[in-house]
DNA sequence: GTTGAGCGTT
């Protein structure tokens, strides 16, 4: 059983370590990913947690938290293809 | 600063 989730509204300051310590405290995380634009190396301020049961707890607990001074937009992650095609090709 | 990649035609 998982959930993946998203986490929007990062700071750019945050790691993946400090995020999945974030969740842990609410279940298993199974994995962190946080994203940065592999074009140019910069993070993007958002990325994705899966975890096991406890999810939508930690969805509920930690949505509208503070963290580096910015309040965090945590929810549900939706299927990657539907907005994101891909388009390095031309 | 907001919903992921790579494959290299999936």
């Amino acid at each position: 059983m998982s959930k993946r989730i998203y986490v929007g509204n990062l700071p750019f300051s945050a790691n993946d370590q400090e995020v999945r310590e974030l969740f842990e405290e609410f279940g298993e995380v199974t994995s962190v990913n946080l994203i940065t634009d592999r074009e140019t190396g910069r993070p993007r301020g958002f990325g994705f947690v899966e975890m096991g049961e406890g999810g939508s707890e930690a969805i509920d607990a930690l949505n509208g938290k503070e963290m580096g001074g910015r309040t965090l937009n945590v929810n549900e992650a939706r299927p990657r293809t539907e907005r994101a095609p891909r388009r390095d090709r031309w």
